[in-house]
Formats: structure tokens, C-alpha cells, sequence
DNA sequence: TTTTAAATAATAGTATTACTATCATAAATA
DNA sequence: TATTTATGATAGTAATACTATTATTTAAAA
């Protein structure tokens, strides 16, 4: 038997959705692949639709905007890794292992999940990298957020910030602080590989040293 | 007299100095002001020329083209709020007292600075915590770097990294503490004015906030 | 099985963006 | 006074970000 992983999507993101159709499916695929290979400033609908092999107009069938396909397919990637992370520390009852745990899931490279066909999650994760801030980074960010575009981003922060609670009932900034690690196990990977001079991590580019650098970070602030 | 401040800029940033003429400060003044009211992604050239009552040619002979001049603005801010903190700290003794002026300094609505003509500062400041990730977060990020593009931000996080060291001169991480700091400092601004629920701050959204969250984070870090 | 509806392909068209090029004129400099 | 340099005015191009139309294929309902 095979089985899928589906995530619920917020039905303001799409006209039709992806997950419908095999032209659905295909624009998420090569959307992920041209967005992560060329960067979604030049990233555009008639590159994708050549990519797949249709045309533009049938791309805007799905989504109405680029943007719009971006925060979708943040979104997704949130999703999953909310699941990723329930799933993962379920059986954890120390929270403090919980938290690195989450610590490493968010600042580690993702293998492709298999359970989820048309999505390649390490070239999604590359993608969050480079790409995510720019989902908020925007003027109409209070209408996105109005129609709840973000609640994987905050549900995933609630998540992270109820451990941290776990850890300590007495910190004060759950939430700053998980947002926090979010952002930064993104950041300080993105400059550990283009702008090292801001970070202290050796040129071998290990991601290890991003969770050891976020683990004392987060424990020195919130075990007193 | 009238003492004008002036920070040294990338000569690969433009094609003429704007610093050396009327309408090269104009584009400097007028491109802070459009890009801080209407986002980076909808600012174009030919909306600056408008404003300014030049036209779209007479940009493009500064700059080549609307990164550049965001790397350009973005830069100088680096400049001028290095200068203010060499400034700022410089007869303070104790490193904490310093490192606490600083996170003040990042985290803080400036005041338009008066020694400086045609920038408002305070602006440039919005336009760091709304736009400034956009200036690295590219796919051309490496050979603007070789341009040296980003070296006001890199000796801004060793000045704040040199006094994290003076605080504690074991501590493991001060490169990525202060890029951390920086951009935290930025994006909890954004996030409490816009997706407060990433963050712990009260609905009166004051900086004060961010900056009591920042001194606990960094000095739990260094000082055990 | 036929009818009907829905999805896709093919094509065209528009306004805006991101430039490059040309030429005339005004201002500063030698 | 001659000459360089900056600006202004205008035009033009390729690409982007869409919208619209019509024909064709596929799938679902009658």
C-alpha cells in the first residue's frame, strides 16, 4: 500500500487546485525545481509553463500570481514540517530533547520525503532558505495576512513556542524566541554558504555547527 | 558652520556619483522616500524620475539598475549607524553597557540625523526592517560580494562582534550573535507590526520590547 | 450512450517594466 | 572661445505580467 501525505491548503492561494490534476501537480514540481535552480526574481510564468510543456495561460488557470504560488508553496513546506515535527518528538516526554530535536529538524537539510510524490523537500527546503522571508517581506502583507496565508508559519510557531513553555512556564518570549530560531536556522545557513564572514562556522559548510550555535543560543536563554 | 557627514561608498555601486550633484541626491532622497511608501518590488525607475521631475534616462546614468541603487541606500545606513555607534559608545568602558547601547541602537526608531542633507534616516530605517534581507538574498549574492558589496554590513557585525568578545572573550559564536542581533533586531520590528503573533509584544508595539527581548537573548548567551 | 460541462491548448493582445540609444541644449571648465 | 560634461527630451526594444477568445479534448451526468 502507498501512502500519501496530504497537507490542507488554504483555498485562497489557488483558482484550481494542484493537487487536482496531474497539470496541478506538475506546476508545483517545476515551480519548486525553477524557483530553487534560478530564483523567483527570474522566475517566471512562461519559463514554467515551458518547463512543464503547456502554456502560460494555463499556469494562471491555477494560480493568479507568482507570489501567490510562493507563499503556496512555503506554506506547504511548513505544513509538512509541522507534521515532521509532531510526528518526530511524539513519544519525547524530556522537552528539552523535544526542542532539539525541532532545533535540528529546522536547521538540517530534509531528505525527499517519499510519502509525498510530486514535492522534492530538500529543494523546498533550499528554497525556504533563500526565498522564505520574501512570502512577508511585502506591502500587502496585512491583506496576505487577513486571509490567513500564514497560519502554517504561526501554527509551526505556536508548536515551537508551547515546547519552549515546556522547558521553562517562566520565559517570557515564546513566540520572539521561536520565530527566532526559525529565521535563524535559515539565515545563519544561508550565510554559512554565501556570506560566511557573518557567521563563526568553519568552511567545511556543516549544518551541525548551525545547531550547536542555535541549541546554546536558545537553552543558555531559557534553562536560567 | 555646518558640519555634513560623509560616508565612503562602493564606487561599483554607481556609474556617477550621486553625491556630486543636484539631481544624483535627488535620486538618493526621492528613491528612500518611494521606497519606503511603496515597497521595493513596485519602485521602478521610471516612478522616481517622475517624482523627482527628471526622467527615466537620467536614473539610469547613476545607476544601473534598482538593486544597485537598494545596495546603495542599504549601505550607507550600515555606514552611518556604524559611525553613530563608534560614536555613541565611544568613552563607555564596561563592554555590557556598549553591547546594550548597540542593541538600542539596531532596534530604535532613528531620529533624522541633521548632518546628513538629503538622507532621512528614519525612513532608511524602515526601509532596512521591510527590505534590507532583499539586498543578499539573491542568486547573484556571490559576485556582489566580490564587488564587496556587502562590506559596511560585515564591518558593522565585527564591531558588534569585537564587543561581544569584550564581554566575554570564550564565547564561541560572536560573528553569528551579532548578525543575529541585527537581524532580529529588524525583523521583530516587522513582526509585531505585522504578524504579532510571531511575537510576545504588547499591542502598543513599542521598541522597547524588542530591545528587552534582544538583552536577554544575547547576555544569557555570554555571560554564563 | 449521448449530452453536457469542465479542463486544457493555442493564439493573440495590452500595459508596464527594464532597459538602450540618439540628439539637442545648457552649464561648467580649460 | 572652444570644448567637454551633464541633463532633457524623445524613441525604441525585449521581456514581464497579465487578460481574453476560441477550439479541442476529456470526463462526468443524464
Amino acid at each position: 500500500m502507498k501512502l500519501e501525505v496530504q497537507i490542507k491548503m488554504n483555498e485562497s492561494l489557488f483558482l484550481r487546485n494542484p493537487e487536482h490534476s496531474e497539470l496541478g501537480k506538475n506546476i508545483i514540481k517545476f515551480s519548486i525545481e525553477l524557483i530553487q535552480k534560478t530564483g523567483f526574481e527570474s522566475f517566471t510564468f512562461k519559463k514554467l509553463a515551458e518547463a512543464i510543456g503547456t502554456t502560460e495561460a494555463g499556469v494562471y488557470r491555477y494560480f493568479e500570481n507568482k507570489h501567490k504560488l510562493l507563499v503556496y508553496i512555503i506554506s506547504w513546506y511548513w505544513g509538512w514540517l509541522e507534521f515532521q515535527i509532531n510526528y518526530q518528538t511524539k513519544n519525547l516526554k524530556d522537552p528539552t530533547i523535544k526542542l532539539k530535536k525541532v532545533i535540528k529538524l529546522l536547521a538540517t537539510t530534509v531528505e525527499d520525503d517519499l510519502m509525498t510524490g510530486h514535492v522534492d523537500e530538500s529543494l523546498l527546503h533550499q528554497i525556504l532558505i533563500s526565498e522564505g522571508s520574501k512570502a512577508y517581506l511585502t506591502k500587502h502583507v496585512g491583506s496576505d495576512n487577513k486571509q490567513e496565508f500564514f497560519k502554517p508559519y504561526k501554527d509551526l510557531c505556536n508548536v515551537v513556542g508551547e515546547i519552549i513553555l515546556e522547558c521553562n512556564p517562566k520565559y517570557k518570549y515564546p513566540h520572539s524566541l521561536a520565530s527566532t530560531i526559525i529565521e535563524m536556522a535559515h539565515l545563519q545557513n544561508f550565510f554559512m554558504n554565501n556570506l560566511p564572514s557573518l557567521t563563526d562556522f568553519s568552511k567545511n559548510k556543516n549544518e551541525g555547527q548551525i545547531v550547536d550555535y542555535l541549541n546554546e543560543l536558545v537553552f543558555s536563554s531559557i534553562i536560567k
